[in-house]
DNA sequence: CACTACGATTGGTCTAGACCTACTACGGGA
DNA sequence: TCCCGTAGTAGGTCTAGACCAATCGTAGTG
């Protein structure tokens, strides 16, 4: 059916990183694509007419929808067929980074590195971070993506005390967290979260391509290296209709 | 192999009921014993010898693997082997509860019962509680209080099967998990919650004593005994300008 | 007209293989 | 000693079927 080894096209290299994408790669690809000119609730091809018209396996396209459905991306109902899910990001509440994130979600995540700056704490902030008031601090502004749409903004305090020269290290697309492990030493302990609703306002709006008054998520983080100091304190916008956020828990609440 | 019409065996009905239970569920819960007692980053056996163990194909046993991959109980290394994962983060998490976020803020929480009905089940809640469509659930719906304000309003689903007469125990003021576990001996295992944002609707707005489109913060609740069945699934809606969610995360591992 | 029975269609489970790719350990050569 | 190839073994992808279970429309029956 396919050869595998002979290797006679001109362009091999292209080929062979073709043929290392599994066949149910392509078949997510294309039904991403469909999905993103479908509205919620519509019904997709089954499996039986999928796995025909690309000429593979039913098992195949199983995987492909599997994983789709893990994702949020679809529903399946047995003996009805498989529709277009509500098109809701998940976020574990958990203190990886963005960027890891949404690997494992496997949406390709990037941001944008809109601001940075160096200015003295004032009162509150200061005592989150355990500074005196007045002393300087690094300030983030960074617009996240995944799969190239804005998802959120995030601005993000460090004490730069402890964290000297650390401007040099942030780059645009880089991660902060590794930055601070592999430069710093400093390994990320707990963090207190809180999560509320809040109104885009017109710079949120503008940079997150939404309309003033819509509902977003407002995130706060305040996370503690493993020595229990304050290392920084976060706040972000998401997107209210696009995120929502999911936590596992051990044992519920009363 | 497996007969599937002859009905001469006297326990019919328990073996229908075995048989209806897919044979990686078993092999789920055979990994999950094994789990419970490794501790994380142990080897499980090879995916080829689980399938002779147990008689079944491979194919069968990724099944089993792949949902407690994404379950994020097992870890996958191609080359390596199959590794008890990290505990999460996420399963690490613990978000407050009502009734702890009121007493920590020196409110007095209260709740009220509005209604209990019993009815059939739809199809999408019904796979979320793991059984038929149109079998009988019991539903709740409290309204919850903070020093006589209302802040959220609770919508319950339990399987009517599983909990017979329960119904009769629901009290305004009790526990209904005090309630699952001494009547019904169910003890909770895990959770999973999901933070979104809404827009108040005539029946919330009225309720809740809030406008009509005010943002509100919507909290789903799907809980399982620690048998891994599910025992219910909660929909609250909480009043976005008066509700901040918390939560307190122990230890990163990206 | 209401109900039931059935069949078509859908997704769900499962088999018994095949081959590919990534990791590791081991052994041989420079 | 160090490097590298290679074989064994792990998970990853894939096939071409089979039968089960839920859904729904429809035809037949009371």
């Amino acid at each position: 059916m396919l050869e595998t080894s002979s290797a006679a096209t001109p362009d091999t290299a292209a080929a062979a990183r073709l043929q290392r994408e599994p066949k149910y790669w392509g078949l997510k690809r294309h039904l991403l694509d469909l999905l993103s000119a479908l509205p919620p609730g519509s019904p997709i091809p089954t499996e039986r007419s999928l796995a025909a018209e690309f000429d593979v396996s039913r098992t195949t396209v199983r995987q492909a929808l599997a994983e789709l459905t893990v994702e949020g991306r679809l529903l399946r109902v047995q003996g009805k067929g498989t529709f277009a899910a509500e098109p809701k990001v998940a976020q574990r509440l958990h203190l990886s980074s963005y960027t890891e994130d949404m690997r494992a979600q496997g949406r390709e995540p990037s941001s944008r590195l809109l601001e940075v700056s160096e200015l003295p704490v004032e009162a509150e902030l200061a005592r989150l971070l355990g500074i005196r008031a007045g002393a300087k601090i690094l300030r983030l502004h960074r617009l996240r993506f995944a799969d190239g749409e804005p998802m959120a903004l995030e601005t993000t305090h460090l004490p730069l005390g402890r964290f000297r020269g650390l401007r040099r290290y942030i780059t645009s697309g880089g991660s902060l967290y590794q930055v601070l492990r592999e430069r710093f030493g400093v390994e990320l302990g707990h963090a207190e979260e809180t999560i509320e609703t809040g109104l885009a306002g017109p710079q949120e709006a503008e940079l997150l391509g939404a309309d003033v008054g819509m509902p977003m998520l407002l995130l706060s983080r305040h996370s503690f290296g493993t020595d229990g100091r304050p290392v920084e304190w976060v706040r972000s916008v998401y997107r209210g209709d696009r995120y929502k956020f999911v936590a596992t828990l051990n044992r519920p609440n009363g």
